[in-house]
DNA sequence: ATGATTGCAAATCTTTTGCACTGCT
DNA sequence: AGCAGTGCAAAAGATTTGCAATCAT
């Protein structure tokens, strides 16, 4: 019994219907991390070519609801999704290759601890996305500069 | 002679020609902080009903690229232009009452340094937006947990 | 059985673009 | 005068919505 099937059964033991169209849309967000709306939908409707988009989107609105999953703006007009984990995390995304870091919440604590003694702000650091460089884009970067 | 008069020289001193448009568009940007694409249209619309939608975004990239102001994605689907200051910034937005605080990036120098050290990622922390509750809004909301 | 869920198509909303015209330099 | 810049309208891309049909419970 896999993962997902636990998260299948969230769904129907709140009440709501579990279908094939939902069943898909949890497998496809289960297998690969943080996917697009229209990334899941074309892997979706590349099985079962009568799902629509905006049953995708209907569905992760609502899974969302649920938290079971979560969605990260990677501020380009590109909202990715994925399963909301047992613990908190943010992303490091390179901005010249896209690869991606996991990041612990716990590396955020002291920043959530700074802005709330500071400033009394109590700071929702809810699956942040955090762009930069990697160490390799860094490398190339200096190369190219250096001649 | 005010400020954004600077700014307007900035433009042409660089090749590129000096319009009403751009001029009540900068004027806008700078009487206000942080405000939308639209806000400035309506704004400089009603100043000048010719004005049209498409060369406020067409301006607002130009002044991106010349670095006279900066855009903050404040994650839902909105993005906010402010003139870029001398010194780098970042926001905190309350989530329930939108009240804005201005966070002198100083503040987010361990986190850039514990990244860097940690990961080898060099992040960039350009002008962001973080989101959470201000100190009234706690209260607030406790109060209402409360009883 | 029945109402939550879906598919479809059309609507929205923000931003971009093509093109002929205008006006800054 | 010449071409950067503009207005207009239409396109584009992501997301939402109304409605009749369907299907999980």
């Amino acid at each position: 019994m896999s993962h997902h099937t636990h998260l299948m059964e969230s769904v129907r033991e709140r009440g709501y219907r579990l279908t094939p169209q939902r069943e898909m849309i949890l497998e496809v967000i289960h297998s690969g991390s943080h996917v697009t709306a229209d990334e899941i939908y074309q892997l979706v409707h590349a099985k079962s070519p009568a799902v629509n988009l905006a049953t995708v989107y209907r569905t992760l609105d609502l899974l969302r609801d649920l938290h079971l999953v979560s969605a990260i703006d990677t501020g380009e007009g590109c909202v990715c999704y994925e399963l909301t984990g047992d613990q908190p995390h943010h992303h490091l995304v390179c901005e010249v290759c896209g690869y991606t870091l996991v990041l612990d919440s716990e590396v955020l604590a002291p920043l959530e601890k700074e802005l709330s003694q500071r400033y009394g702000f109590q700071v929702n650091l809810d699956h942040l996305a955090l762009f930069g460089l990697c160490p390799k884009c860094q490398k190339q970067k200096s190369r190219k500069r250096g001649g």
